[in-house]
DNA sequence: GAGCTTGATGAAACTGGTTACATCTGTCAA
DNA sequence: TTGACAGATGTAACCAGTTTCATCAAGCTC
């Protein structure tokens, strides 16, 4: 019952002929109606609707040079970070007109540089990544195709490419400080991997700056399940920390969940401590004590930085957003 | 101290001309490299090298008549069921070599209607829809440009769209005759927006089916907030109702946590189910009943369906996937 | 009625690739 | 020695738009 497909899609000259007209004349009623009489116009509009003319993106992009779409690469959307990266930045995108391809990379650079590269045969006018641990094929890419590339969720000033994101460092310096300041000297930090994500990495090394604890360490990826494997180990301990430290807060929750589970009260048994400020952090009971990060902001931000790179040729300056003590009920002074 | 920008990209003829070969030769060593003298090729290759050559996407995808993308329309990325569908989806097209462009909606079908617009003007070979309510000028646009489009999410083979998804009112009849058949007859249903969701409007279409219960329904959005506030909502009632039922796993932890925080044991005072199966719903304590929808397998199938569409013009057929009941620690016999 | 301006339209060049077809060179068999 | 054939390369057409510039007609002034 459908409509036979038509043999060929249809192209200017196409529609030129159908309406008596010049292809500049068609492509004036696309691009600049009002520079047209309305008597042709509406010939050529006639037959636009009478051979389902539409105008091929492909063509328009070769002449005007622009596809008006940039890439961004993030590790995983599983992780509600990421995604509430991807919408701020998608929403901030589309004000400059300009669409995003998401491509996920699963923390490995040498699939982030193929997907990167892919891409750019698609024809990405920019690129956003995520931290600062690349693959060399894909510094490589970025200087022969000089395609704008800023680095997002971390800030370094000394980088190569522009950064926009977070002192990491000071972030879990910031809650080592905190729970120290609460009387706690035993903290258990849980971390994902820090092989391939310079973020944890660098969360580590905040961790390593506040030296007037003992700090027992526990890897074990960044799902919730990850967390409750995590907290299952440290439960076990002789001798329990007071305190943990979670470098994300998918794990802390799941570190909660685990012992609540194990009717082990938080923060009156043991304080628990989060990263990122999810918006799960706030409504979880206890709510969770944690540092935010402004990950809404920065997607914003870069959005801004990558389209004026874009449109304006204007390289983006780095930007350093802050991060945020956020007291919750899921922390107590040691008793 | 950057290296000046060149003043042009330089393109085929550029290559062509400082390498002393035609634009054929260079387009061979770029796309059939074994078929050019290993001698000239390397010219050439030094020419590409030297003039940092790189192919033009839109040139390219003029000839091919291929952009080898496809769009995607999701009402939000905050919810992890769009996370998780996304996800999948990406992760398959890549497997036909496809990328995947986002946009959010934010419920909106007029939003919608626009950014469907925008992904086509930049070149978009299919589309993702989500659900099956949508703008009409989003139905013409699809009939004008005959762009391969698909609906997820919702199962409903009468419908102009292929449609890849679930039986909406089976899954939440399946929960409520689950929650009826531990002896619960009054039951309060947490949903969201009903207006401009079709999903939602499904699901309570299913709730209404089952007729041997006394239901009460709160109506407060799609959070975890939303979650929380008709939680106090429904322990403000003079006599409770025995269960609760979310039509969305991120409101029933809402209303967990909520009741939590209210000294309400779940499920000794009050049995809670969600839906969804979202990953946080098996790791919460107590571990929320739910009813598992296969968002990643569905994402999948979504992806190889609008890949064969836009590949070889295989038209996809419907495709419903089941839902299965997770009982899990949330819900208990009436006591 | 000649001269000038303005607005609408068309012819053709142009964007940057791919590719059909022609041409040239060299090898080998008859 | 010639013809056949294969392999490498070049010429030019082609994809589907935009844009420059020329042309032409209408309207206005003097």
């Amino acid at each position: 019952m459908k409509p036979e497909r038509p043999r060929k899609r249809s192209n200017l000259r196409d529609v030129a002929k159908a309406a008596g007209v010049s292809v500049a004349t068609v492509s004036r009623v696309l691009n600049a109606p009002q520079t047209v009489t309305p008597k042709t116009r509406e010939k050529v509009e006639a037959a636009i609707r009478e051979l389902r003319f539409v105008p091929s993106a492909a063509a328009r992009a070769i002449n005007s040079g622009r596809t008006r779409f940039v890439g961004a690469l993030v590790p995983t959307l599983d992780n509600a970070i990421f995604a509430k990266f991807l919408a701020a930045l998608e929403q901030k995108l589309g004000q400059s007109n300009l669409s995003l391809v998401v491509a996920t990379t699963g923390n490995d650079p040498k699939i982030e540089a193929e997907k990167a590269q892919g891409l750019m045969n698609i024809g990405a006018e920019g690129l956003v990544l995520s931290g600062i641990h690349h693959d060399p094929t894909l510094y490589e890419l970025i200087e022969r195709t000089q395609v704008p590339a800023i680095a997002t969720s971390y800030y370094a000033p000394q980088y190569d490419l522009p950064t926009i994101g977070y002192d990491n460092v000071l972030t879990s310096e910031t809650a080592m400080k905190y729970l120290v300041g609460l009387g706690h000297t035993d903290i258990a930090v849980v971390h994902g991997q820090s092989d391939t994500n310079d973020r944890t990495r660098a969360r580590l090394a905040g961790v390593a700056n506040v030296t007037n604890a003992k700090v027992r360490y526990y890897n074990n990826g960044l799902s919730l399940m990850d967390g409750r494997v995590a907290a299952r180990e440290i439960i076990k301990a002789d001798v329990r920390p007071t305190a943990i430290l979670c470098l994300s807060d998918v794990i802390a929750m799941g570190v909660l969940f685990e012992l609540q589970r194990h009717g082990i009260s938080v923060p009156d048994d043991i304080s628990l401590m989060g990263m990122d400020d999810l918006p799960g952090a706030s409504n979880v009971y206890p709510a969770l004590t944690t540092v935010h990060l402004p990950v809404s902001r920065m997607g914003e931000a870069a959005a801004v930085a990558i389209a004026g790179w874009v449109e304006d040729r204007e390289v983006p300056e780095h930007r350093l957003f802050e991060p945020t003590l956020m007291e919750r009920e899921s922390t107590a002074r040691r008793s």
